[in-house]
This record gives structure tokens, sequence and C-alpha cells, in this order.
DNA sequence: TAGGCCATCTGGTCCT
DNA sequence: AGGACCAGATGGCCTA
């Protein structure tokens, strides 16, 4: 949330682009510095002017080449941002599932996915145990901050430091 | 100040 | 060919 979780998709879009601009920038320079028009005719020969003549379209065609996989890649990476949104609020709206969690806690991806299947195991076992008729009742086994028992060694201690650790 | 977390960029790979 | 997905790299922010 640090960079541009909150800025708008056009603020996103033109600081992500730094460093893009500057090789744009780069390029264009390139091309703006290169004059056709510089020596003259009367000090080449023929072979000579139709030699620069080529290396020119091949100068040009490459810096447009360039040009257009640079914009490739601006709307690659456009598109990346967009579907990294797409998967943080993805995350959020997870975090938000979590019972027990205040809404104003700061969880990190990786704890909202082991909270998430933390919950899911605790749900599942309510059905194993038969007990829908205390569903509705606060589990005393899962209280924030997540002291929780009855669990299998890798969740304990992939889940250790979330307790009174994270909040 | 080190470490954790996150957003972003980037190149590679796979799929349509 | 173009888009989606992925993983590594990088830099910024925050906290202990």
């Amino acid at each position: 949330m640090s960079t541009g979780s909150t800025a708008s998709d056009a603020e996103e879009y033109e600081t992500g682009h730094r460093r893009t601009t500057i090789h744009l920038k780069n390029s264009e320079r390139k091309i703006t510095h290169y004059n056709p028009n510089q020596d003259s005719d009367e000090e080449l020969g023929n072979d000579s002017v139709d030699r620069m003549i080529k290396q020119d379209r091949g100068r040009i065609s490459k810096a447009h080449q360039k040009e257009a996989r640079q914009s490739q890649r601006n709307a690659a990476n456009a598109r990346e941002r967009a579907r990294m949104r797409v998967l943080s609020k993805a995350f959020s709206r997870l975090k938000t599932s979590l019972p027990w969690v205040p809404a104003d806690t700061k969880l990190s991806k990786l704890d909202t996915l082991r909270l998430a299947s933390s919950y899911i195991s605790h749900l599942r076992q309510l059905l194993q145990d038969d007990r829908f008729e205390d569903s509705f009742a606060h589990p005393v086994n899962l209280t924030w901050p997540f002291m929780m028992t009855g669990r299998s060694e890798e969740d304990i201690s992939s889940t250790g430091r979330l307790c009174g650790a994270t909040a």
C-alpha cells in the first residue's frame, strides 16, 4: 500500500513509467539528433549516398521498432498492474470475510492466506463434529490474535508469528 | 538500520 | 501475434 494502491490509475501509470519515459526520451533523442541532410552529395559518391540512405532507413525503422516494443511493454506493464490490483482486491475481500479480524487490522497477504486456511479448517471441523447448532457461537479456539488450539504442527509453526505479533 | 512487505517492471512461458 | 500468468529483481515505506 505504499506506492500506488490508493492512487488513481493515471497516477500509477505515470509514476510507474519514470524509467520508461527516460528510455523513450533516449530513443527520441537518437532520432532527433540524426540529420539526414548532414553531409552533402557533392562530397560523397552515389554509392555512398545510397548506402547512407539505407543506413538511415535502417536506423529509423530500428527506432520505430524500439518504440513499438516499448509501447507494447508499457501496455503489458499496465495490464500487469491491473492484474495485480485485482489480486490485491481479492486479498482484501478475503481478509474482510475472515471473522474476528478487526477491519482496521493490518494483515499481510501471507497472513491472510494462512488465516483463511485456518478458518476453513475450523469450519470443516465444525461440520465434522456436527455442531451446527453452535455455529453462531464464538469459537473459543479461534480468537484474535489467533491463539488457536488443536492444530497440526505445520499450522502452528506457520502462524506462530501471528500470535500477537501482527496487529 | 535491518528486515518484512508491497507495488512495479521485466522477460520468459503458455495459451488462445 | 497478443494476452495472461509467473517469478525474479528492484526500490520505497514502515516498524522493531
